[in-house]
DNA sequence: TATAGAATTGAATTTAGATTCACTTTAATG
DNA sequence: CATTAAAGTGAATCTAAATTCAATTCTATA
């Protein structure tokens, strides 16, 4: 027995997997999946092609790892703003706020992660994704419900309605090339306050 | 001068030319974009493969075609339903009955229309698609607000909002291979009327 | 230092499906 | 019937990118 992985490797290894997953972090926030080849994700972290095989078994996983913790980052912060408010509305308010504010500072990430076409195991992390948010609003909603500040209605189909409006008010001004359109909506600020009332009116009476 | 196209040929290309949509428009809504390769769309024609590229220059455009013929159906119905009723509300009601009941008799063509992975070409299409929706009820919305069924709010940032909250709330039911996800919104009938009931809210004091 | 076990390398392979094209067949006209 | 132009054929080509793997380099121990 001549060979056997030490500390030290295993920090190696580590933290060469996290490099490989921060370069694919960037690459994805920068130049979007569409631009997320192997052999550019190796350059990044300056490695051969073969070498982020040992790291990840293939291309797909490796990125569906990438959305993971994308998405776990965002509803993170949404979940985080809505605890930080006292009633349901303020909740709501404070969630759609910063879901807009974070999707306007890094529009490339979150059209990636909203919109941009991707391998049907990253779709899946995709739904996700979805799914986390519309939990975290559902949960809200009942609570509105509850108190009688939200009117009597279906939390799991108004969570993702509301899912939806983010998705397509956004999509629109996030859209890599298509900068003219969020002028067909609004400017930023009166973007965020227009999305929040609709999304208020559509829960209460 | 030995040959000329006559009127029988001519005749016997258009119609050619309409088989292969009608044949790409059942692979879409049977099988899905996923399992539309030319040669599978050939043998639905019992054609070549290469005699579908003397009709159409690429897949691509093909399919955008498809797409767009397939659109205008859809949006033309919806805009049927929208002159069909008297008030800015029952006009909205109308359309959201329309698409969702059309997307529920249709789910895998719906589901082609409004998620599937599709070339950035067809994609296009979509975002026309989506447009188009947006308009017609854009429309609505400008006369809600004109004879006061409306609340003030933007008329372009709704519609897209609506457009959003039928894509989100159907694409769950829709998506092939995830009926389970159904129950957790709630029965097709009752489905129709929560997110009715939602959109209206939504656009209302 | 010698050796075993692992990690790294990056050029070669694989793959799936769109697209092409040399050839065949069909249609129209003298 | 001979000739020309176009339509049709489908096997062969092309393509882009993921994936592999034989050869090479590194690391740990005796």
């Amino acid at each position: 027995m001549a060979y056997r992985e030490t500390a030290q490797i295993r920090t190696r290894k580590q933290s060469q997997r996290l490099d490989i997953l921060a370069a694919a972090r960037t690459r994805i926030a920068t130049a979007g999946y569409q631009n997320a080849q192997m052999q550019a994700l190796a350059q990044d972290c300056n490695i051969a092609t073969g070498t982020v095989y040992r790291y990840f078994p293939s291309k797909a996983q490796l990125f569906a790892e990438v959305f993971r913790q994308a998405v776990q980052i965002e509803v993170d912060a949404v979940d985080k703003a809505a605890r930080s408010a006292a009633t349901p509305s303020a909740q709501l308010q404070a969630i759609i706020q910063t879901f807009v504010e974070r999707a306007l500072r890094a529009p490339r990430l979150a059209y990636a992660l909203l919109a941009e076409p991707v391998d049907p195991l990253v779709e899946q992390e995709r739904l996700v994704f979805r799914r986390s948010y519309a939990q975290v609003i559902e949960q809200v909603i009942r609570t509105g419900i509850a108190d009688q500040s939200f009117v009597t209605q279906h939390p799991g189909l108004s969570a993702a309605a509301l899912v939806g409006v983010l998705n397509e008010t956004l999509v629109g001004p996030l859209s890599p090339g298509i900068d003219a359109r969020i002028r067909t909506h609004a400017e930023p600020a009166d973007l965020t306050q227009s999305i929040i009332a609709l999304c208020l009116r559509a829960v209460t009476a």
